[in-house]
DNA sequence: GTTTTTGCAAACCATTTGCAGGGTC
DNA sequence: GACCCTGCAAATGGTTTGCAAAAAC
């Protein structure tokens, strides 16, 4: 006798799935469960992360799909492309409208921060060198509250 | 009846060598043409970008050490990995001080910016996420004085 | 029923590496 | 002369792509 068993994508937080409904985009099982991965997951997370995680509790997704989906997301703006100061790629969950990040280098969780006096800068900058600024990668590293307490700094 | 052409490197600007003997490192013919592909170009560059500069001009540097003299400069200082808005990895020459960059959207050629507010933006998300910032990444991508002029905007 | 998405494997591309020979100090 | 650097070609690792089958609308 054999048993097959049926992968059953465990509700995912509305965020990403009814972004997929909003946008008009197909809302398959594979993109359900990757936006599952997501949620299980904890700070910042490289395309790689998804596909093990996917292997190791026998989600059924294809590497290829991770790759498309995280892209999509990517578009529809929930989730952020970032780069490590190793050089790395991963992605943050984020929502569409604020996009800078603080990611803690140690336990590698992100906070959002709104705009935090970048308007001024930006405004200083267009001034002393005579650039129009319209897109910008802000990116700040460090090491988080908890994290800091533990290491006991 | 055969000429071999025997390629000399022109001088580069000093700012490139300079650090390599300053450091310790050997100045090694390979080293000082990449340090002249690089001076001839203008604005951000890829490690791609200087491969086929040589090929083209026919300066005799293998791709590997074109990767290498790129990372060795990089830790010196002089030229700096950005990360453009497409995803792609480009190097820039700057000051060993600096590590802000304005880059032009259209022309790619990159100007130096000071502090710019960047103190008071750390100091207020330190205050506000309770995270203790120790390194960032801070790319503006614009049009610069010319190319704005140029497209009349 | 039409159109989009998936999964696989192969292709791709930038970057790294091992190693023998050559250059620099 | 000792040690470092270079070039080549092969290995690598992440990401993309072509295509037939499957799923969503």
């Amino acid at each position: 006798m054999r048993l097959s068993i049926i992968w059953r994508p465990m509700c995912p937080t509305p965020a990403l799935t009814t972004s997929l409904r909003r946008s008009g985009e197909r809302l398959t099982r594979p993109r359900k469960s990757v936006a599952v991965l997501i949620d299980q997951r904890d700070g910042h997370f490289t395309s790689a992360d998804l596909v093990s995680d996917a292997r190791r509790k026998g989600v059924p997704v294809g590497r290829a799909t991770i790759f498309r989906t995280l892209e999509l997301f990517a578009e529809l703006g929930v989730v952020e492309r970032i780069d490590l100061p190793t050089g790395e790629h991963a992605y943050v969950v984020c929502e569409p409208a604020h996009h800078h990040h603080v990611v803690c280098s140690s336990c590698g969780r992100t906070t959002e921060i709104d705009d935090a006096g970048l308007e001024a800068m930006t405004a200083s900058v267009e001034e002393r060198t005579g650039f129009r600024i319209d897109r910008h990668r802000i990116e700040l590293f460090g090491l988080c509250a908890e994290c800091r307490e533990q290491d006991g700094r």
